[in-house]
DNA sequence: CTGATTGCAAATCCTTTGCATTACC
DNA sequence: GGTAATGCAAAGGATTTGCAATCAG
């Protein structure tokens, strides 16, 4: 099977979609993103290579990349949306609430589980997003300062 | 056991918030809504009732009570994020993509193997957010018009 | 009194849109 | 050539913040 970059440059074209030198270099970059990134960090990287890239464009791009599945989006509390480049094999999140970092994880019991809860009541099942919080318990993980402190009593 | 209203009062008040008339017509109000609502929404209702309450106030009562866990939020998508009455019982949300209706329901058993999942990690399990999304095959279900429509091939 | 809370307006952040221009196919 | 895609700037929506006035404890 072809690399993920041709494989997305014949999805996009095979759906009618114009293959650009933008929009490959474009797809190209998003597609060499490690983890879970926000569109003001791809923004900030992909102009020291490519300057003249507007910000239309890459939310364009992004969406649609994330229409076709090449990229799967992740809203959690307040700021940006954060992206990650759609796993082969799916999988959910473990977000420590100390340090921000994000675990990955799959069960296939609890998949099974969703499709079962989802038929019990009517649904065809398309999607699902499971997000757990906690705390990761590392030695290393530094505590990050609360945003909204709690009160003193 | 004392009503939501007494219990909340009591709640912001042993954590040191002062209870001021706008505050209490606020959180009452706040906590006399049903189902799945935006802080549009709930400016809207209110300023029916209280027409001085600034949007400000709003922003920080809403977020206050969701730090207190007597509300929560769930961001979907994109636009205004929903709150809700944090149930005393905790559910999960399952959302027809096609008219939005969100559902609700739990199942213990995905319940204990997220905190097996997260135990298996080294997390220590505080919290989740686990939303379904799918079609409810409701005769009534009116679908809606997609937003970014596919291409026509 | 003293600091928390409020309303207001302005600011900010993230995202989308209108439009004229450019470049695929 | 016709239309999708682009860059720009401006608009838009949601949320936050600064500040002076007010109010609870």
């Amino acid at each position: 099977m072809a690399n993920i970059f041709e494989e997305s440059f014949l999805k996009l074209k095979s759906d009618g979609f114009r293959l650009t030198e933008t929009r490959k270099n474009l797809v190209k970059f998003i597609l060499s993103l490690k983890g879970h990134w926000t569109i003001q960090h791809l923004e900030y990287q992909i102009h020291k290579k490519f300057e003249s890239i507007g910000v239309a464009t890459i939310y364009r791009t992004v969406h649609l990349l994330a229409r076709l599945n090449i990229l799967s989006e992740t809203k959690v509390g307040s700021g940006a949306a954060r992206y990650e480049v759609a796993p082969y094999s799916h999988h959910d999140h473990l977000t420590c609430l100390q340090c921000d970092e994000i675990f990955e994880f799959k069960n296939d019991e609890i998949e099974e589980l969703q499709t079962m809860s989802a038929t019990k009541l009517g649904f065809r099942l398309v999607d699902h997003r499971m997000e757990l919080y906690g705390d990761c318990q590392k030695k290393s993980c530094p505590h990050k300062s609360q945003k909204r402190r709690a009160k003193s009593k």
